[in-house]
RNA sequence: CGGGGUGUGGCUCAGUUUGGUAGAGCGCUUGUCUGGGGGACAAGAGAUCGCAGGUUCAAAUCCUGUCACCCCGACCA
């Protein structure tokens, strides 16, 4: 058992916390509720950004880039945006420092008009839109952003919620209502899409209440993931924002008719907090579990020798199953290739850049062991002096810890590519499973406090969206509607607080 | 922002009540024996005790302020 991380079942948090630790992920910086994010973690943003921006660009949009700073009029455009994020704002008032009397530095120059430092970007991509759309042959408009954003929050944990965050925010722009819908759920798929097949995390589609809903949005629809501990996490959210913000920031354009009309514009965006989410949904006591097609290295290799003749051989094995795996030409590259403390990295995957890793560091295998495995890599190999007598290795798998004993010859780039496939649909049909089994229908309010206190998960049930309601379930459970989820085959019902008739069920859930 | 807790080598912590030369284990370095799930022995390196003031002959320890982190609330991707 790992020593240092605590077992789930003792202190879920601490567990969050130490396997980010144990994995080498992220750190706190020297600034309030900031993340520094470290290479094995920021690799599987990497990872995260190749697959989604290849999905962007495959249903037609472009990336391009705005600046961090906002003037501060701008987000008082839009009435509900500006209440909306008003409270989690940093702002920027001075242009230098100076000494004072005392040598402490001092801020100078304070601006005429405060900046602020972007929460989201929809005012000032607004404000750029309106300049370049001009009839309605500019539309539409189909741009993403990867960037920074920072919202001040209160409290904040590694990944899930730090003040700054990183992102993509995609906002388009369209001549029609119908058409600025259609994108709205194309983008929602795409992050189920996304979320299932590359991160094994199976989620809910559905659309927010009113209450719930982006400020300045007029439907919000989300995708909500369940955690092992039974809360929810809302991993992405996609926007109709209408013509709100057309009509804040003049958006319009000279129409087919030859009319002056607001154009319909979206955004649509998911971020770090994926990589919390990855944590939680599939990680376990022995640390981090990452999905193969997330993974920065897919496979690690131990090497296990007493005398140096033992070594000479097991190398010369591990050379030949590296070459039969990367092939010569990328042994000889990974040969020359800097690497630090006894470590040889091997591309497995070009595109990806996907590593294999050989472990030639001079500790013992059992370290060797809990390193790769708390990084969660999903495949280990071992060769040692038996196993090139026998002409075998040792395969080990992430996913459920279980081993096996291979032929050298097994040991081709198909098959690895076999075995992380069936890894990755395991590790989704473990999580659906697990989500499955945590999702509730209840008939009554009694019913799904006991639910919610008990067990936790999901809890599908007829509620009527109100605002007081909300809150008052929220005040009394802890838990808030997720979503109404598209998918309704319960038919209609009871509101569980209200008694009134309603046609859709919503899922309740506690929520990070 | 309110309540509670914690800041001491890279990590986990002791020492603070009662002021008096900076401690342990793990990790790190070197060497030997080792090596199939966190090894043994030996010798080393490494901290102005979160930061800033103050009290005192003397501060990790007492006082004031401040910053950060963790837990619980309110707020949120």
């Amino acid at each position: 058992m790992a020593r240092n991380i605590k077992p789930r079942s003792e202190d879920y948090a601490q567990w969050y916390l130490d396997v980010i630790k144990a994995g080498e992920l992220a750190d706190h910086s020297p600034v309030r509720g900031c993340m520094v994010i470290r290479p094995e973690g920021f690799a599987v943003w990497e990872a995260i950004q190749k697959d989604l921006d290849a999905r962007f660009k495959e249903t037609g949009h472009v990336n391009a880039y705005f600046p961090l700073l906002i003037p501060q009029s701008f987000l008082t455009k839009e009435a509900q945006h500006v209440e909306g994020f008003a409270m989690e704002c940093a702002i920027v008032t001075h242009s230098k420092l100076e000494k004072s009397g005392d040598g402490t530095l001092r801020p100078a120059g304070a601006l005429e008009e405060p900046l602020i430092v972007r929460p989201t970007s929809e005012t000032v991509i607004g404000h750029m839109y309106s300049q370049w759309v001009q009839s309605y042959r500019d539309l539409p408009v189909l741009i993403n952003q990867w960037a920074n954003v920072m919202r001040w929050e209160m409290r904040t944990r590694l990944f899930l919620r730090t003040s700054e965050f990183l992102w993509q925010e995609g906002h388009t722009a369209h001549e029609t209502a119908e058409e600025a819908q259609e994108e709205t759920l194309r983008m929602l798929d795409v992050y189920a899409s996304f979320a299932e097949e590359s991160l094994a995390l199976p989620v809910v589609k559905g659309r927010k209440t009113p209450f719930e809903r982006f400020p300045g949005a007029e439907e919000t629809y989300t995708i909500e993931g369940l955690m092992q501990d039974g809360k929810a996490l809302q991993c992405g959210t996609s926007h109709n924002l209408g013509q709100n913000f057309s009509r804040a920031f003049d958006i319009d354009y000279l129409g087919r008719d030859n009319k002056q009309h607001l154009a319909w514009t979206t955004s649509w965006g998911v971020s770090t907090r994926l990589i919390g989410a990855l944590i939680m949904a599939h990680s376990d006591d022995e640390g981090l579990v990452l999905p193969p097609k997330v993974a920065p290295i897919v496979l690690s290799v131990i090497p296990i020798f007493r005398k140096d003749e033992d070594k000479a051989q097991v190398a010369a094995a591990i050379d030949a199953l590296m070459s039969q795996l990367v092939g010569e030409g990328e042994v000889a590259a990974g040969e020359k290739r800097l690497s630090p403390g006894g470590l040889k990295t091997y591309f497995f995957d070009k595109s990806t850049h996907q590593k294999i890793v050989v472990d030639w560091r001079s500790v013992r295998p059992g370290d060797k062991q809990y390193h790769w495995e708390q990084r969660g890599v999903p495949f280990r190999i071992e060769v040692g002096p038996r196993d090139v007598e026998k002409q075998t290795f040792v395969l080990k798998r992430r996913v459920d810890r279980e081993k096996e004993f291979l032929p050298f010859a097994a040991a081709t780039p198909d098959w690895l590519r076999g075995i992380l496939d069936v890894a990755q649909a395991e590790l989704l049909t473990r999580a659906r499973t697990f989500r499955d089994g945590s999702t509730r229908r209840v008939k009554s309010y009694d019913e799904m406090k006991e639910v919610l206190k008990e067990e936790g998960g999901f809890v599908r049930c007829h509620f009527k969206p109100d605002r007081a309601r909300e809150q008052q379930v929220k005040d009394e459970t802890k838990a808030t509607v997720r979503c109404i989820p598209f998918e309704q085959e319960a038919g209609g019902g009871k509101c569980i607080l209200s008694g009134e008739d309603c046609d859709e069920e919503v899922i309740f859930a506690q929520a990070y």
